[in-house]
DNA sequence: GCTGAAAATTATGCATT
DNA sequence: AATGCATAATTTTCAGC
């Protein structure tokens, strides 16, 4: 019934690849009883098929940017696209999706200080054209985020 | 002004690192005409600082969990450890954070069909004690998230 | 904090099952 | 798909600057 075709074995090394993206796959193997070859292989297969992406996640907070919103918005629908690009090209957006209605998108964004979020809603998304600022929320802390999502395990079980 | 002390050539490692964790320092090295053991103590001491994080992200949707939804939550606060504790535990949890009230939590979840969110919103979340729904809305599709989130590059121009 | 050179480890290409 | 082996490349250790 599953999609693909991953098991125990992947599930292993994705965790190990979770905690360092960047661990030996000579070293994976020991750890599991695996060929050092079948590990690169898996995480290869992994890698081409799309399921995982090894990347290098920068802490918002580590380079002061400690303030976080989530903003609503409305787009009127002949700038959907327009504004897309633009708030895709903001350094300042860590997240934007559409939203439940047709004309919505979510955002959220990181600021060093209250100022510049004030001046981010009052000035900079006013000024987009097709842009409307329906609410926002402070963000005092994230617990989690999908760099740690990973599907049950049982995803993983053998046939 | 800055409190950190990365540069120029620690960004160009970064932005190498985000397309693949596992690039090999001397090929970084090699592109940028830099010593390799360079290469390497800069990522060193980026990870150690906790500036950045190598890391294996999963696509939910490469697994079947098409179907992303905001949750928004009220949680009683004598019992809001227990719930964090809880939802944290979930795997359908892909993000969780406080939200501007002192009650307020915001999730994001991940499900393969509208059922099983279904599911989730009528029995699973009302079932832990002290948790109250305000409000839910689907996600139809993400553009940016926090994986791809990188400061702006003046961050990191020569003092 | 950067670099060099030797040693150890790891990755790759190719062939076999 | 998994593995063994030979070769290539990379990482590590230890040194000096």
């Amino acid at each position: 019934m599953r999609r693909h075709s991953f098991d125990l074995v992947d599930y292993q090394i994705l965790r190990e690849l979770q905690a360092d993206a960047r661990k030996p796959a000579a070293e994976i193997a020991r750890k599991f009883n695996l060929n050092e070859r079948t590990v690169r292989n898996r995480i290869e297969r992994m890698v081409e098929a799309g399921a995982i992406r090894l990347t290098c996640i920068v802490d918002p907070a580590f380079f002061g940017y400690v303030i976080t919103a989530d903003i609503f918005l409305e787009v009127e629908l002949e700038h959907e696209q327009a504004v897309i690009t633009a708030l895709l090209a903001m350094p300042e957006v860590s997240y934007l999706a559409f939203g439940q209605g047709t004309q919505d998108l979510s955002i959220e964004v990181r600021f060093k200080n209250n100022e510049q979020l004030r001046e981010f809603l009052r000035s900079v998304l006013p000024s987009i054209p097709g842009v409307h600022v329906k609410g926002y929320a402070l963000v005092p802390r994230i617990l989690r985020n999908i760099d740690e999502w990973m599907p049950p395990v049982e995803e993983f079980a053998e046939e």
